[in-house]
DNA sequence: GTACTTGCAAATAATTTGCAAATAT
DNA sequence: ATATTTGCAAATTATTTGCAAGTAC
C-alpha cells in the first residue's frame, strides 16, 4: 500500500486531505511493526509535530473503516493498529519485533465446513492471526 | 466444564474457595454467552450480591491463569471473556446471542506451513475465532 | 491464628465528546 | 466562502492499586 492510493481513496471518498491526516499515514506506512495510537502520534510527530492524540485517534477511525488499517489482538491488549490491504484479512505478526505482514490465500473453507457440520452454527466470518517470529528476527 | 472440577483445581492450586469466587464461577457457568467483567458482576450479584466489581476482575485473571475462561476478541472489542476448556482453544461465538462455545480439531498444521513457507517467518501460535449462527438463532 | 481475600476509595489509563479556532477545497 | 477538521479541555469509561477489614483454612 502507497501513500498516493491511501490518498487518493481518502479523497475519493470525500475526505480532505489534511497535514495530520498525512503524518499519520506516513507513521503507518514507514514501519510495519503495529503500534498504539500514542505510539502512531509519536511516529506521526515528526511528520507534524503538533498533532494531537484525538486527531490520531480519529484518523486510525477513518483508515479503519476504509480497511487501510486493523486493529491487532496482541498477547496484551487489543489496542493496537497495523497497515491492512483491502481484500486480505490477516495478519502475521512477528513476537519479537512486532512486525506485522498479511499473508496469501486464507483458505479455511473445508476446515470450517467440518466445524460447522460438527457445531450447527452457520459460520460467517472469522478471525485469524498468526504469531511467530519474521525472518530478520530469527 | 463443572463448578467441582474449577473448585478441586482452584483449591489444589493453593487459591481459596470463597464466597465471591463461586459466585464468579457460577455467573460464568450458568450461561454460555461471554460477557464483560462488569456484566458477569452482575450476574454473580444472584449468588453474592455484594460482590465488588475488583473482585470480579481478580477473579477473572485467576480463572484466566488456570485456562478456565479466555478473553473474547469480539467486533466491539476485547473486554469480554467465556469460560473455555484446557486444551482447546477456540471459541465460535454466535452473533446474534453471544453463545461462545469451544470446537475440536483445529488443524491448521498444513496451512500453517504453507503460510510459514510463503512469508519465512517460524509460526508459533494463533488466535482462531470464528463467528457465526448458532442453532437455535438460526 | 494467620495468610489470603475482599471491596472501598483513589489513582491511572484509555477513549470520546463539545466546541472554538484553523484549514482544505 | 464554507464545510470539514483540528486539538484543547473536560467528560466518560475501563482497569489497577493501596490498604484496612473480613474470611477460609
Amino acid at each position: 500500500m502507497t501513500e498516493n492510493t491511501i490518498v487518493q481513496q481518502l479523497s475519493q471518498a470525500g475526505h480532505r486531505i489534511t497535514q495530520p491526516r498525512l503524518a499519520v499515514i506516513r507513521a503507518l506506512l514507514e514501519d510495519d511493526s503495529y503500534a498504539s495510537p500514542s505510539e502512531i502520534r509519536e511516529r506521526a510527530k515528526r511528520y507534524y509535530p503538533t498533532i494531537g492524540l484525538v486527531t490520531v485517534y480519529r484518523t486510525l477511525d477513518l483508515l479503519s473503516e476504509l480497511g487501510f488499517v486493523r486493529r491487532i489482538h496482541a498477547e496484551d491488549g487489543c489496542h493496537s493498529y497495523a497497515t491492512a490491504n483491502n481484500g486480505h484479512h490477516h495478519h502475521l505478526i512477528c513476537r519479537r519485533c512486532g512486525a506485522a505482514i498479511e499473508f496469501q490465500g486464507c483458505d479455511l473453507s473445508s476446515f470450517l465446513a467440518r466445524v460447522s457440520q460438527q457445531t450447527g452454527y452457520t459460520i460467517e466470518d472469522h478471525l485469524l492471526e498468526l504469531v511467530g517470529v519474521c525472518s530478520t528476527c530469527q
